[in-house]
DNA sequence: TACTTTTCTTAACTTAAGTCAATTTAAACG
DNA sequence: CGTTTAAATTGACTTAAGTTAAGAAAAGTA
């Protein structure tokens, strides 16, 4: 069932012949985590890229002893963290935030899969296009907004976040310390 | 030269061969637009893409009357807009804060190199990561910091963009008003 | 150059976020 | 189930951004 979910995910950017559903099969690597396992430390380069199945994993930056979140994946969301591309140390930790079950890829066995199945690089290509497209959608959200807004902005878009996240991960996602949130919680429910 | 301009860019991602290069120049298209003039307007929808040769241009967006600066692209920088990938109507406006030479794309003649020449796929595959790699980072960055370190880390990264943009489309490029940019400004010749 | 328009700065005041500290609430664990 | 630890809230105060309006500076144009 968990195959299943990849080709899921897979099926929105190409249809696969059964040979490239087999090549993918036996490449494809699942592994699940306990809550608050660290999968990325900064400083470490990393060689690995996630596909959430299930729970929820955030990136966070070290900031003067402070923790800064800045992006939560969950199921359905590819994430590569920027050290795999760049072959970089990491500026930042990956972490589960949750009892997780993600599928693992790694960029050997991404060239192995490119060489023999050259369709893929579009499929790579217009998935990197679509995740563009929704980072700078994102940012100019954030830059066109207020805090308060960015708020109900996400109570509409991603309910769930509000809810299995704890709040001073959220303030920092949000732009704001947590003590601020907090207020913004209570201007909104005085609002309305 | 402006071909040149063109492959110096490409080179960055593949060696061309002569073909290639031929097929290139053929379908490539240059223009020349004056200052202000408008690229996309919101609500329009999109078919091209853009590669700046020379000037700058950038992205605003229009709510309740006030232009909200959110890009800058300047020489060297490729742009796609949002519209073009998604074909539905552009949420913001592009323009040109200078005089400009772009080299101009449509969606057709990418499909028609694609065909031609597979090997397109990889190099735009690669680009689109090289972006999203940049957006990721930018946009953790404009939430990791406050809007004084903002304006100065632009100093330090795109020292030009101070001097040719001006300043009231910096502000909302930075998060802040523009009256709040001037203070900014003027706390930090005061601190050194 | 003189005039017009746009951009930038300044000031006074308001609003909201940051900071520090204390307290309440909730979650985790033995 | 009580105890410990972490998370969230609240209050008092500081700092900086937003707002409104006026004036100075710069850029563009006749």
């Amino acid at each position: 069932m968990m195959q299943q979910a990849l080709f899921d995910f897979l099926s929105k950017y190409i249809d696969l012949t059964e040979e490239e559903k087999r090549a993918v099969s036996e490449m494809s690597l699942f592994k699940t985590y306990p809550k608050d396992t660290v999968l990325v430390r900064a400083g470490e380069i990393t060689r690995t890229s996630f596909l959430v199945l299930k729970g929820c994993i955030r990136v966070y930056y070290l900031i003067e002893g402070e923790e800064k979140t800045t992006a939560f994946y969950t199921e359905g969301d590819p994430f590569e963290p920027v050290s795999t591309s760049t072959k970089k140390p990491s500026e930042y930790y990956v972490a589960c935030i949750e009892d997780c079950i993600l599928s693992i890829g790694t960029p050997d066995s991404g060239e192995e899969v490119f060489e023999k199945f050259p369709r893929f690089n579009s499929v790579c290509r217009k998935l990197s296009e679509e995740l563009l497209i929704k980072n700078q959608v994102a940012f100019d959200d954030f830059k066109n907004s207020t805090p308060e807004q960015r708020y109900v902005q996400l109570f509409e878009s991603r309910p769930d976040l509000i809810q299995r996240v704890p709040q001073y991960q959220l303030a920092s996602y949000l732009g704001v310390k947590p003590e601020s949130l907090s207020r913004i919680k209570k201007r909104l429910i005085k609002k309305a």
